[in-house]
DNA sequence: TTATATGCATAATACTCTTATGTATTAGTA
DNA sequence: TACTAATACATAAGAGTATTATGCATATAA
């Protein structure tokens, strides 16, 4: 597990990402592929993931669609056509932010 | 300028690698170089910086020499050794979770 | 039958950043 | 000379997001 500090701010990004490569997928698959895909290093927390995903739905980036699975229900969310640009612009944001975090950490010693 | 979120929870980093880099620098200066190594991408806020670095001297890994220039103030801040490590830890930690975001937001579509 | 996993959700708290403000010196410009 | 921008510190109110704890309920494994 990384710093909890380190994660803030990606929870959407990561989200999003993998709502545009899985269609549909519901909050407690989430995590899980989260957990499994990153061995574990980041754990998404439900007191994070619910609020984050009621946002983004209030703000038209994602839809929702109830399914009864027995006597339980699970609450897929897909992305709008609106997420999916929100997708991709908040992938590439990052991409970028990482590129410039790399060389910002990278930089070699200089005289002050 | 990246959307605020992004760069939540890297400002002491950011902090630590550019003291590493630099012996010693002063709160002013860190928000200058940032913005010049970056390109005007990330512009560290006073309002964030001055409290992380009142935490980080609090915790032990700084510590400052006020300098007086002319008849203006420079507080110096300076890696102490427990600093020296911490910096290093943050920095591969971040390095680590940019390879596991790399992966994770690289991963192509899959059948859920 | 009892713990664990699945599946949703919210509330109190804590933490960190934004925005605004404050003080003061120095340098540049109209 | 007066005004603005830059330098340099700092804090405080408010906003936003995550942590931690809790709650409800079903299904499965020990």
């Amino acid at each position: 597990m990384y710093s909890s500090e380190l994660i803030k701010g990606t929870l959407k990004t990561i989200v999003l990402k993998l709502l545009s490569d899985n269609q549909k997928m519901y909050g407690y698959e989430i995590t899980q592929k989260v957990k499994d895909l990153t061995g574990d290093k980041i754990q998404l927390t439900e007191g994070a993931l619910y609020p984050a995903l009621h946002s983004l739905e209030a703000e038209g980036i994602l839809s929702t669609e109830v399914v009864n699975i027995g006597k339980r229900v699970r609450k897929y969310y897909t992305l709008t056509k609106k997420g999916k640009s929100a997708s991709e612009e908040k992938v590439s944001e990052f991409a970028d932010f990482m590129n410039t975090m790399k060389f910002l950490l990278d930089i070699k010693p200089q005289v002050g």
